[in-house]
DNA sequence: GAAAGTTATTACCTATGGGTAAGTTACCGA
DNA sequence: TCGGTAACTTACCCATAGGTAATAACTTTC
């Protein structure tokens, strides 16, 4: 029963290793998967080992590439930013900003739809630690904020931060109706997608119309 | 140095018992705190550990009364989700269904704010296992069909089915603003309930606006 | 073909967290 | 006053998860 090992042996029998493959695309490959897993089970119960085995790889190299579990959790949340942002902003050449909300409501719809992880970890609450809550913030600030301008380039009269509520409340709008819809399938694409539009349009409506009725009102109670 | 110690010493010699207090209330207590720290860190996050400590008392205890990590949060969702469908079902003793859903709005908002862990702990996504997942989902599908119901009521000629992304529209816009709200200090309630007021009207009066126009728009196409 | 660098693996360490067994007080009712 | 039970603690078990050292194998370079 004791081979006669050497006692090499013990130490050089190891699995085949897997096939070998570029340090960029692998840390591509990575970020990948770590998005699915992390967008779908949250910072916490995603394991380190779980995102390696479905890259095919084992947990050292992740932390070679990436140095720990928040390391990778903010390069994931950077790719995801970066990407949506870029996408987003490439909508900014439409002058109108009227048609522009159009867009963007259909186009972000769209992206929560196929890019559900990358918007999960940019848009789930409460998970992680304080720098990596800040680097969330930042992304979703930005997203708000173009959103909150193409508003007030609707309604010239407002001040402008009294477009941010508006803009969070489209952009809740749109997530709640998507998580809901991506999990049930009694209504068409179709049906959804009109009644965004018509939302969209109505909340938009309502930040330009409040706009002068607001500062009335305001004044004339305090007459 | 060696105490003559009886060597029941080292075993009666704990630290002093804290306040007995009885099984009812001490459940109180544990759900109480249970629901922040839930609240505040999410499921995984949370130790049971903790949580003992913030009721003050030791982990066992907690295992005495909720037998597991998943009973005690199911307790925790349990309770915060009759007591809000309690707190809303009170609210339709109002006949008008537009009287009905501004106060409804205002209600939840104010719920919103002031019982955060309990909004939490029910609308916080994809933390724990199938068990509380559904019964989660329990609690939300009776609040979304309450706010849809009071949405049918303001248009009877439109399939019921058609009002649930509305009122998921509200919900998720609601929450969205509320969350941005409790974190910002430049903008005043009232503003926000504005907003809000706005908000709610718009998207109500779109959803009944478009009853007609969605049904002939779909026939006209597809002549 | 050997040195050097890159890609990968095995085998471990340590901390933490869910969960439990067994024992200890305090109280309450007969 | 004296048990019995309800409230509570200590001290542990075990699995898992983050993280690391050491080493192997493949590729390129000279």
């Amino acid at each position: 029963m004791p081979q006669p090992s050497s006692d090499k042996r013990s130490k050089s029998r190891r699995s085949a290793p897997r096939e070998r493959v570029a340090r960029a695309d692998r840390e591509q490959q990575m970020l990948e998967q770590a998005a699915r897993i992390f967008g779908e089970q949250g910072y916490n119960a995603a394991s380190m080992t779980r995102i390696a085995e479905a890259v095919g790889v084992t947990k050292p190299m992740l932390y070679a590439y990436f140095g720990s579990k928040e390391g990778l959790y903010l390069a994931v949340v950077d790719r995801a930013g970066t990407h949506m942002i870029a996408s987003m902003e490439s909508l900014l050449v439409e002058p109108d900003p009227a048609q522009r909300l159009r867009l963007g409501a259909q186009y972000l719809l769209g992206y929560i739809a196929r890019h559900r992880d990358s918007w999960a970890v940019l848009f789930a609450e409460g998970v992680a630690g304080a720098t990596v809550a800040a680097r969330v913030r930042r992304y979703r600030e930005r997203i708000v904020d173009m959103i909150a301008m193409t508003l007030a380039g609707l309604a010239p009269g407002r001040r402008e931060i009294e477009a941010r509520p508006y803009a969070l409340a489209l952009i809740g709008a749109g997530e709640a109706i998507t998580n809901w819809w991506v999990n049930q399938n009694e209504v068409s694409l179709n049906a959804m997608s009109t009644s965004v539009s018509d939302i969209v349009e109505a909340v938009s409506k309502a930040y330009v119309a409040g706009a002068a009725p607001v500062a009335e009102r305001r004044t004339r109670r305090a007459r």
